[in-house]
DNA sequence: GCCGGTGGCGAAACCGTATCCCATGGTTAC
DNA sequence: GTAACCATGGGATACGGTTTCGCCACCGGC
């Protein structure tokens, strides 16, 4: 009775039950159902009826841990609501499905200690890649700090893939994913400018974050092609967020500050800066025009509908599955090869409607 | 040489290679790390010594298969690019986060193949519980499918949870999580009735969708609520996106439907039937009134700001989480009690600014 | 009629960790 | 002074699969 477990437990079949009431050995069953190996039909009959009967799915830690397994990538994320991160995650889960493989997700809410905890947890779960997702926060110890994750993941067996950041510095074992950032916003003021637009409010974001920096030195290039002075005074740093647009035109206004457009570091803050512009009395884009980034579908969505940089999020999510999938199959031989890789991908402006010429001062 | 395994090797340190290089046994290594168990000072140190070398974490598989093992919830949505859907995610995942638990997730794409594949996978994961996101499409077949799910995640130690769509009927072993979505739609369209709107186009969402059909119902018991007749051909269904919303507004206005009002199924609905009004020179709400469902963040975004129903999506996450961590450390002794459990949380109505009294006709 | 293949199948050795059981040495109690 | 005990550490086993190895029966060829 306490043999070693009632073949009707509570807990979920084993395959020794099915091979038991199948009347077959265990290694005939594991053949079965991975099917790398001859059976003769009577059998896989007899066992399959059994599987069946029984509702059986193999254990997967247990296959993980013999050998087979299914390949895992994990999605770090800083917050999981964020219409741009959801595309790049969108794009790796649908290729990670595409290849049968699984997706973990978690969430570092742009905490280091989270994020450490994960990174190690994931390398517990003996994933095949973790995928790092969003802009950095690029402190002294970043570098360093990214440096030992990939070697660390590395040395597991696993591999770090950094996406919609700049590579490491240095011979790191990481891949990049990336996207021309600089060159987007670089094309984007000069829409701007070429509009005739001279006084431009600039909201790049983060002071720290790699994403902003880029977006910011884009702008910059793009004053400098038109020979505009680049005011730093109309520079307002912040997060990415819709309450960052709105107050940061809410104060220049109220301040007195003189622009007839915003560049705006996302999609969402230049929505926060319409409506407070509306909130003023402002129309877009007849007395201020508005332009954004990224180009989620808030962006087409808003009224007027906004001009903004296509980001290629989605393939940045696929690309990156690919290139962990072909390091992983190319096997040995180019295993090392591909280190410290880096992919970029190309961005454009999407105009729509809300830029205008400068209204005429009176 | 070839004894078992280089010390050395290329894959991930063994917990053998840590007792070895400090000089103890396997089971002392054990248990200095999950440290339930008395160890001396000295010991402790060694090894701790020798697990910071090797960079060592122990393999997840390996120790779930030993009895131990972080437990993993799964979730399974449509589309991760839904807002509101999202924010389930994130109130699962940070629920799990705060217990030390995992999420993994998978996107169905609508296709029932898919959901079962998911759904298997996550079975032999051994995923203490699989939460399935959204509404549903309430085909004959699905009832069967998900109390198959039920007794088939239920049978192997897991459980199943819906979230977002109507209790299963009879006695199936899943926990719902729904919220009050007939009263919102209730309250809603009373708010657009009191205003003075009688006329006015329903934007539904898909017939079969459970969410839908909810609300449609909500609807219509409030129009009978104000004595208002019901008109069918008032309703126009169609997908949750916002083309549907922009292109049942079109179409409306040039089959020279009257309306002053529309009730529309979710806020990226809403947003579209705004833009498509604005579109044919009509004023939001001057001309006419516009409410949503949802409460995203995209209603505050809007201009004007979208009158809606509040769902409390985030809160959902957390309380689908919470009732499996329940159930789970309930241990045996309650757990049958709970079979079939049905939380339902409320849902009210955000009065922004996309409702006026319907224009004067002349 | 004997022998070498060959196709199918079972037995057993792992995979890496947790834990149960037992051995040991030093303490405490009587 | 001896028995009982506590604090530690090691050896063995179980977890549920996959895979290597070897056995057996059956086959055709000589």
């Amino acid at each position: 009775m306490s043999q070693r477990k009632a073949p009707s437990d509570a807990g979920r079949a084993t395959i020794r039950d099915v091979a038991e009431r199948a009347g077959v050995s265990v290694a005939s069953v594991s053949r079965v159902l991975s099917g790398n190996y001859p059976v003769s039909d009577e059998l896989r009959r007899r066992v399959m009826k059994v599987v069946r009967d029984l509702d059986y799915v193999t254990n997967a830690h247990a296959r993980s841990l013999a050998g087979g397994g299914t390949p895992t990538v994990a999605i770090l994320i800083n917050n999981i609501t964020g219409a741009a991160f959801a595309h790049v995650a969108k794009g790796v889960e649908g290729a990670a499905t595409l290849r049968g493989w699984l997706s973990l997700v978690g969430t570092t809410g742009d905490d280091p200690e989270r994020e450490l905890a994960l990174v190690n947890l994931m390398r517990q779960q003996g994933v095949a890649a973790v995928v790092l997702l969003g802009g950095a926060y690029d402190y002294d110890e970043y570098q360093l700090r990214m440096a030992r994750f990939a070697r660390s993941l590395d040395a597991a067996g696993s591999h770090l893939v950094l996406v919609g950041r700049p590579p490491l510095e240095g011979d790191v074992p990481a891949t990049t994913v990336d996207y021309d950032n600089e060159s987007g916003a670089y094309a984007m003021a000069s829409h701007l400018l070429s509009a005739g637009h001279r006084k431009i409010l600039v909201l790049p974001g983060h002071a720290e974050l790699t994403t902003a920096r880029s977006r910011l030195n884009g702008a910059r290039r793009a004053f400098e092609a038109y020979g505009v002075p680049f005011d730093p005074g109309m520079v307002r740093h912040g997060p990415y967020d819709y309450e960052h647009g709105y107050e940061a035109v809410e104060t220049s206004l109220r301040e007195g500050v003189d622009f007839t457009a915003v560049l705006a570091g996302t999609d969402v803050v230049a929505a926060g800066a319409m409506q407070a512009l509306r909130a003023a009395g402002l129309r877009v884009p007849e007395d201020v025009s508005i332009v954004g980034y990224d180009d989620i579908p808030l962006a087409s969505q808003l009224t007027p509908q906004l001009t903004t940089v296509h980001v290629p999020y989605e393939e940045m999510g696929r690309v990156a599955l690919r290139a962990v999938a072909d390091r992983r199959e190319g096997g040995p031989g180019r295993r090392r090869s591909a280190d410290g890789e880096h992919l970029v991908l190309g961005t454009h402006v999407v105009v729509r409607n809300s830029v205008a010429p400068p209204a005429r001062r009176d």
